[in-house]
DNA sequence: TTTTCTTGAAATCTCGAAATTTCTGATGCA
DNA sequence: TGCATCAGAAATTTCGAGATTTCAAGAAAA
């Protein structure tokens, strides 16, 4: 089994409560293997911003709080702003199709859900489903590395929205601003899209709270 | 001593060749301490994107290529951009007397590099310095995030540049650009200070490849 | 010659124990 | 009571050895 992989889906899922310590020497009898070996997943997390680690202190969760979350949303705002634009610039059909089969998956389960409520099966396709969304969204950028960083924001979002998340009160707005997106990205412009993006995530972010300033204003 | 920060440090500065293996075992004759210990270093350094990590496969430094340095570049000029407006707009006169020391600092040594050229100790000043004043300049945009992933920008930034540095022929052009920004920063004009970032970087990146599209057009 | 297999060496990864540091809370003193 | 000190316990970090996997060179087969 993939320690650092299982513990980071664990740490993106919200298995571990904000603020929690996390004991090599515990969760070692998860994964029936060394201390050392969890470490080195704790490591790694931590150098990815989703742990948190103080020398001769060990490994704890981060905690929650407004200004973190509203921090992490307006980058991601920032961040997929700029991947989607430049995607709808360099993607051509080739990405607007996948970008469609990507929101079309989604939609998909995000109907299902909304029709039966969040089963543990349900809730695990979402999350996958996503992100997949997502990063298509950004698929076609040409930036490695705003992919990169985009997916470490988009972890560290998933983490502090785990709770929140849980609940799937937001299905039926998803559903909605995802397939804005969509349309944005085949209509071609950019500024829509900018838009369109912002508005998904505007619920996130701490009213009144200045956002993005070298971006267009928005709203 | 710490193996961390000095393997860092000796891959940011160019101690290693692009491409170059690293071996834990080899390693760790420089610090006098465990594979072990080394490794976990070098796991660090991977998820910072400093070394790059396959398993069974060890760690190795990441190859150069133009491409990179162009992405990289693109990002600095997306992150530096942003952080540097929103401060202009947050950080009120105890910020601009910050940027002005940091500039001072880093213009007093990149004088004496003119003037005597570089010697390893001032080369390592003025990494210092370089460093100090970019974080000056977005020190003050309320986001600890993007100035985290800045700052990982910054490492790759300084590690593709490493040999480029070394020879300090852009030192010139460095006084008169950082100068610009400074001046940016007091003129309160946030355009122009997107304009002098840009230009700071330009010459850095593949002539007539796209840069930012969500952000206004520059040139 | 080219490809596949074998085999020994080298590199990587895991482990549990030992060394070090921090935490806890009990004791003594003002 | 309030504060400092000092064990003992608990947690963290380091270590080197052993297990596993990859790499490389030569032999065998096509």
């Amino acid at each position: 089994m993939d320690v650092f992989e299982d513990i980071k889906t664990r740490a993106i899922s919200g298995a571990f409560a904000h603020g929690e310590k996390l004991r090599a020497e515990v969760l070692r009898n998860d994964y029936g293997c060394s201390a050392s070996t969890v470490r080195e997943a704790l490591l790694r997390l931590a150098a990815l911003g989703l742990v948190e680690f103080q020398e001769q202190r060990g490994f704890r969760m981060p905690e929650y709080s407004q200004e973190r979350q509203h921090d992490i949303t307006q980058m991601r705002i920032m961040l997929e702003t700029e991947g989607a634009c430049r995607s709808m610039l360099h993607g051509g059909v080739a990405w607007e199709s996948r970008l469609n089969a990507a929101h079309h998956k989604l939609s998909h389960i995000e109907r299902r859900i909304a029709a039966m409520g969040p089963t543990d099966e349900l809730a695990k396709l979402w999350m996958e489903a996503e992100l997949e969304f997502h990063q298509t969204l950004l698929s076609a950028c040409g930036s490695d590395i705003l992919i990169e960083l985009h997916l470490q924001v988009y972890n560290r979002y998933r983490q502090v929205k785990a709770e929140y998340d849980r609940a799937f009160q937001h299905v039926a707005n998803n559903i909605r601003e995802h397939q804005a997106i969509v349309d944005a990205a085949l209509s071609g412009d950019t500024d829509t899209m900018r838009q369109r993006v912002f508005e998904h995530f505007e619920r996130h972010l701490i009213p009144g709270k200045p956002v993005n300033v070298s971006l267009p204003e928005m709203v």
